[in-house]
DNA sequence: GCATAACTGGAGACTATGTCTCCGCTTTTG
DNA sequence: CAAAAGCGGAGACATAGTCTCCAGTTATGC
């Protein structure tokens, strides 16, 4: 669909640059660097970056629609663990650490209209594989009933919005508190938590929303 | 000391509508609603704002110095209570529930350089009561020991992120992850954690940075 | 080589948002 | 009722991001 005429070597050249600058500077610092910026970091004009890119989404999709794929992926290798709990709380840790890596990642996560269809793919393939892999760890015995799928992007976000300011030299600080949520999951004779989790629509919601406020 | 002349009767009534539109939307918005806003919501115009309060700090102090003694207040009332578990979670559950009604208040208690000395000076006063806290629910055996007095504010941090997405037809919500946190608090077995708890400067540099970035 | 189509760089226009000043007019006060 | 105090809000200023324009440069095909 995508018309593409071939660019010219150098124009193509220039385009690897900025994808190559725009990768870095919003997993460093997120969504809202403008291209402005991008483009000096990546060395060309800002002309040359708003030819290339005149929406700032098309550069953003180009770039976190395989970032996407992976924490898919990360719920697919949970599910396949032998041991269902160690699959559940592998892929919290796993994908929490990939939107901790990758400012940029997380604020498409959550909502941050850009590239919001993109995440919302994401979330309809996750879905099923996180209630799947709750319900193993139910079955299981090892997570508490009470704990519904929908609880997990937002322990993700509880988790990672501590690491976001996490001082320098304790990066890894927020270990600590995923493994204390993590504990409150397996609590074995909970008392019953005091509020209803959401639905996934209501996560929906939720989810995109954030940050745009 | 601040050599105050009697303001003239009209102009001490608009300090006043000043400080309860400022109040009003600073528990809404956050601290970022400019002083524009706050006179139009107030009726005045934006000079009498500015000249009341030509600096937006000393509206900001004249406002939370209460807000944040209540904080400390919540802190003695926990360690009074006869059961030390219970005076523990209670006072995680009432400074986090001030946070999530105030907005305002959670932007002043963690960093963004507003009303900075102001809550420093609340950490002061309250280091100590949260290590008593902890203490002694661990001495009750009932916290675990690996817990220490700096994690209470980050856990705060992280539901009240959480809070402040919430949806509009659930905005009890935070209160099932803080019942998950705690729960993970109360682990009778735990894995160790796998980092080390932050030190009271260490926190002062985290929660001190925060928005800010 | 050379003509030309493609591409480049970055100044600056434009928008949006918040901070703060100035001053002609109004209200209070003694 | 005159003077002092206060008022309102237009608009100057600063900052920051988005995006356009076009004179000058570079790649490409003949």
């Amino acid at each position: 669909m995508t018309s593409e005429k071939p660019l010219r070597a150098d124009a193509e050249r220039n385009r690897k640059r900025i994808l190559d600058a725009a990768a870095e500077l919003f997993a460093a610092k997120g969504l809202s660097v403008g291209l402005d910026e991008i483009a000096h970091h990546a060395g060309v004009g800002v002309g040359t970056a708003y030819r290339r890119f005149p929406d700032k989404r098309q550069l953003i999709e180009a770039l976190f629609g395989e970032r996407l794929d992976r924490v898919v992926e990360l719920a697919e290798r949970g599910l396949a663990s032998g041991d269902a709990w160690e699959g559940l709380t592998d892929f919290l840790e796993q994908a929490t650490e990939l939107q901790i890596e990758n400012r940029g990642l997380r604020e498409i996560i959550i909502g941050s209209d850009h590239g919001t269809t993109l995440a919302a793919r994401a979330r309809v393939r996750l879905a099923p594989l996180t209630e799947q892999l709750v319900r193993r760890a139910q079955a299981s015995g090892a997570l508490r009933d009470d704990v519904v799928a929908t609880d997990l992007p937002l322990l993700q976000f509880m988790v990672s919005s501590a690491a976001e300011l996490t001082p320098p030299h304790a990066p890894e600080l927020w270990r600590r508190y995923l493994a204390l949520a993590i504990d409150g999951l397996r609590t074995p004779d909970p008392r019953p938590l005091p509020q209803p989790g959401l639905s996934l629509d209501e996560l929906d919601v939720v989810v995109r929303k954030a940050r745009t406020a």
